[in-house]
DNA sequence: CGAGTGATTGACTTAGATCAATGACCGTGG
DNA sequence: CCACGGTCATTGATCTAAGTCAATCACTCG
């Protein structure tokens, strides 16, 4: 959970904290947008009702993700936003982003940047979870984070959130852990884990 | 695959068109970013090669998907090119987009919606593969994808696209499909899919 | 009219989800 | 200072839904 950085790093855009009491709504639908949030602590969930009255969720935003960025461009919100946990959030309010949009360019290519990126990173992760096996997952994972030498991964947070992440359960994820590093396809050392023979790494897949 | 519209509508920036053969590469890691482009037809994949020269695919796209839009904010791309079938792309030339950007500013914030939009679909996406029952998937999906009147969906393309939109198979698809219009929970017409009952949907579930 | 593809269904297998139990750790309040 | 409640890490046993392989039928396209 890297403490959750600024969206606008460089500049004093209008910003305000807001507390969030477990279920409480931040935003609905059909609401005039006020701008974007970050959630910097607990998680809020992004979710739309149908005409039957249930719930879909969307989205639900962890410690550092951004929510309704869309609503920076549109005059309402398009769901509806509520506090899945007790949370903290930080408002960008619409007209101030925009105003320095376009009163200063590179503060919105760095908005496009971190867009970007954004989608490059959910692509990714989509790629990931359209493999099926577990063990792939996790080597597709292991390739995609190694460091600069190309063997060592750095695991952030649990190994419980890495499971999340990877889409497995945590039980899966310990024990194709368990049995890669059983057949030294890997090592863990405290946080880390370390990549053996990231070559050749085809044949010989009994469990 | 409704024919692809262009990224930027509203105004003439230079782009070029370019036909690719199936494996032909259309940039590498590395190399300087010249600018985005969009898929036209065909299929282009974006790999990563690891240092044991296995390629791992970050994304794969279809026609009217843009590829490369971080590329723009950066110097070099991050990841090879390569197209998976014979393929036609439009190239979105790196300067002429941020300078009109710059000059325009309605077009950045056009290009800004645009990519958030792909941001809150991608996490949509995302949400629906972290449900593990094709069952409550397809619910899921149905339940987003309802026309105005809550209940029917128009599925665009075919199913099997469809399934691999889910993240199923195409087998997988067709049983639950079968299965929910065998219990009534769906009717199916010609390309559309009607919910019914799309209230009270929790209940019953035997096989 | 055959080749190719989508749609569909059957049979079988298995990987991963689920349920469950245990040990290590950690902070905290009494 | 320590016992207790909570969470993470780990492993076992079991079950089932979905993947895999396979066959059939309907269509469409040259």
């Amino acid at each position: 959970m890297a403490g959750p950085h600024a969206i606008f790093p460089n500049l004093r855009v209008r910003s305000r904290e807001r507390d969030l009491a477990a279920g409480q709504t931040l935003f609905r639908t059909g609401q005039r947008t006020i701008g974007a949030y970050q959630v910097l602590s607990g998680r809020v969930r992004l979710a739309r009702v149908d005409r039957s009255g249930r719930e879909t969720v969307l989205y639900t935003a962890g410690s550092g993700d951004m929510i309704a960025e869309a609503s920076l461009f549109s005059s309402i919100y398009h769901c509806d936003a509520i506090a899945s946990t007790a949370a903290k959030v930080r408002l960008y309010a619409k007209e101030g982003v925009l105003a320095e949009f376009k009163r200063n360019p590179e503060v919105a290519k760095s908005f496009m940047t971190r867009l970007a990126r954004q989608v490059m990173d959910l692509r990714t992760r989509m790629e990931l979870r359209n493999i099926h096996s577990a063990r792939d997952r996790v080597r597709h994972y292991l390739a995609l984070h190694a460091g600069a030498d190309g063997a060592t991964v750095a695991v952030k947070g649990t190994l419980k959130e890495l499971a999340a992440e990877l889409g497995l359960t945590h039980e899966a994820l310990y024990r194709t852990l368990a049995r890669m590093a059983a057949k030294a396809e890997i090592k863990r050392l405290d946080g880390r884990i370390i990549r053996m023979r990231a070559l050749a790494a085809s044949e010989a897949d009994r469990s």
